[in-house]
DNA sequence: ACGAGACCTGACGTTGACGTCAACATCCGT
DNA sequence: ACGGATGTTGACGTCAACGTCAGGTCTCGT
């Protein structure tokens, strides 16, 4: 099982075997309840499928595992999922370009993590941040382009309306 | 061959075979030079697959047809095309629920045509606007609905970058 | 009139994002 | 400790939106 491989795409795994940090002490303690996988794909309105798959294409890793071998999620794997929704429909994104957004997302939230943590070199945590400033502002960019489009499409709709009500109205009163 | 299907789903020939009338010779005369699928689908950035699968569900007719069958696409069928993949890449619509959306713009430019014509009743006139005003805004609502969504996340984005660039700025000039 | 492309209609293949089913394993309330 | 609900991993199926190929037809410039 290429299980390095899993760690390579998702990336928050600390890169050596170095010792407990308190950034591993705050992620550590239950931030929430657990749901299996039947309940959290219910709350989310999506099929447990679909959950799996995620985590299959490396997007999603569930906060923990049962010793034998089940799935549990937390909140934080919840609004992850729902980011995800968000991602494929409203930015029409797929799950490959998706993963590329939340790694990046991750690789943010790492570097603020670290951010009191000396061990990482100051000059290594800039040149991470400035490339995960850019990759931003791409999607920024992309978003941006998506919105001005539909902006035009609105504007388009409100006068196909217009001329639809003025039609309306002009019947209704002939010559008065 | 169901040729009926496709003009009942397209909906806009002239219901009987009444006599040729203004509207008719309108929209004969060449508005413009037609085009080979070859050459449409290279301009359009499309494949021919493309053209054809979308006639085959009825979201597109070609201008005419050569005497020997072949297609020969006006631009207002390419324009056709150009708002079928807005409605997919924007909107994220299927070529099913684009079908819907075309056919009720189609039936308001009929309408728009048939403006001066004394034949239909006012009274349906009116109807038939109506229903398509209806849908249009139906339309409208998920169309803002969608742009809203993006303004939230764009804003989302903005507070992002924001924060890289404060980290940046402020490791550039650590205490000054 | 003719030949090199351009085009036609089936028919089958592909890809992404899951759905579904089988056969087995785990969890947890009593 | 146990049994029913819940979960696991393959493996194969599905659906939309085309891609691709074969075998034949049409068009158009010369």
């Amino acid at each position: 099982m290429p299980e390095g491989l899993l760690l390579l795409v998702l990336g928050h795994r600390r890169p050596m075997g170095d010792p407990v940090t308190a950034a591993d002490a705050e992620r550590a303690p239950d931030d929430g309840p657990l749901l299996g996988i039947g309940a959290a794909a219910q709350r989310l309105g999506v099929s447990e499928r679909a959950l799996r798959y995620y985590q299959q294409l490396g997007l999603l890793v569930p906060a923990s595992t049962t010793p034998g071998g089940q799935r549990r999620f937390s909140p934080a794997d919840l609004a992850r999922v729902e980011r995800i929704r968000e991602l494929q429909t409203l930015l029409g994104l797929n799950l490959d370009e998706i993963a590329v957004v939340l790694r990046n997302e991750d690789r943010m939230a790492e570097i603020r993590l670290s951010w009191h943590d000396e061990r990482t070199s100051a000059e290594e945590r800039r040149q991470l941040t400035r490339e995960c400033v850019v990759l931003q502002e791409g999607l920024r960019a992309t978003v941006e382009a998506k919105r001005t489009a539909l902006d035009g499409f609105l504007a388009d709709l409100d006068s196909r309306i217009g001329r639809g009500r003025a039609f309306l109205a002009e019947q209704d009163e002939p010559v008065r």
